[in-house]
DNA sequence: GCAAAAGTGTTATGAGTACACCCATGG
DNA sequence: CCATGGGTGTACTCATAACACTTTTGC
């Protein structure tokens, strides 16, 4: 067995962030070193000798952009030999959200060098982090309607309308309002709160809560979270 | 950035077959070396310098195995620092299926140390390899359901039968038969061939063929496969 | 003619879909 | 009283689910 290898280990997060209709974003970190200086990628580095893949994305998120990610979980390994002009870099990748209040960058970063950045107005990447964030992408919209992550994009407490237009931003298509309520209602993981938010003009709405307890249980007894739209 | 970072990059296929009903079994080596010399272990090995993930998959599983593998994916990538006990080892495991003509195990392989085990009868295996395996039946499970992955596990021209008793088999569950016939054919995705198959007792078979070419062509137009039971 | 597996059709039920009007608030 | 967004019910359609008898072959 060969032991002269040669490859680094690194971790790379898509971390996603959504603001308000047809406003979903990611975040990104400007490079100050080579390769790629100056370009943006994925917030991300290496992976430090006694530190689990999982602690070295949290590590890293929180030096580069002082992000509190809401949920994480891997996403896929790129390790083609070429992938880092220099030196071989495999780069397990994550897939992260953050809930708003969760959003802001902390204070000491140089706000020119960590920015959300709305999903088509993404600029050119450093290595391969375009098709990174291409399967990320792809992975939020395909476990959006299988599991319940969409609330980890909102708020603890939201109105029901905030949930729509998130599946609509994030799936890209229009959503017929009754429907979605009903169904979404049906599987009785959300919960009313008895508070009532009024911002700008109309009818206030009731806020909502994801009971994940409820979930989780409901989990166990083979239930399976599905929202499927035409 | 730190680059004493002393991580070795290695990768593991959990390869499954299927040989008949209630028969689904995995490809197992006896580990030659230390550690967990003597145990048995999913094939695998460490990534050389020069190749791609998947290229090593395919290089370890043709020198330990002689197998062919039909069908390949990535699974996840386990990289917890203890999962070695001796040295830091990052494992790209990978999910693999093969038809039952490509089962055979290579002629100059020692038959003590490679064998096909079937699903419950898995010995204790080496480092987290069963939590690799369990992954990995996981993953069978639900991709059976909604992708056409089934037909790599069996001969390019097969009864509907076999499709039907890979399925209960898979999912550990009993399918109505015309049911789930009416709904596969559906798909338009399995062509029938003029073959006749009589082996056994009964009424002989017709052969059909899963026609790839079709399939592709109809996910572009966004058609999803999705053959769920009760 | 009997055993064994293949092949096939109908009905009932429930989930998905389409669709439009009233309500509460602020200005 | 008007503009804005929140909240709600019904009917139709189609996919799933349940269910049993006939056909072909070997012995």
């Amino acid at each position: 067995m060969k032991v002269n290898q040669d490859i680094k280990v690194s971790v790379d997060a898509v971390v996603f962030g959504y603001e308000s209709k047809n406003n979903l974003s990611v975040l990104l970190i400007k490079r100050g070193i080579e390769p790629f200086k100056g370009k943006w990628a994925l917030p991300g580095g290496l992976v430090m000798n006694d530190e689990s893949l999982e602690e070295a994305v949290e590590r890293e998120l929180s030096e580069e952009t002082g992000i509190t990610i809401d949920y994480l979980e891997q996403l896929y390994t790129f390790g083609t030999p070429k992938r880092d002009p220099r030196n071989r870099v495999l780069s397990v990748s994550y897939f992260g959200l953050v809930k708003p209040n969760h959003f802001n960058i902390k204070a000491d970063t140089d706000a020119a060098d960590v920015q959300w950045f709305h999903l088509n107005e993404i600029p050119k990447l450093a290595f391969d982090h375009q098709q990174i964030l291409d399967m990320a992408h792809q992975r939020l919209k395909a476990k959006l309607s299988y599991e319940p992550i969409g609330f980890d994009l909102l708020s603890d407490e939201f109105p029901f309308s905030d949930l729509e237009n998130l599946y609509m931003t994030i799936l890209e298509k229009e959503i017929d309002r009754r429907n979605f309520r009903k169904k979404m209602l049906s599987f009785g993981i959300i919960e009313e709160t008895n508070k009532i938010e009024k911002i700008g003009s109309g009818r206030p709405a009731k806020l909502f809560k994801f009971n994940k307890k409820k979930f989780k249980q409901l989990t166990v007894n083979d239930f399976h979270f599905d929202i499927k739209f035409v």
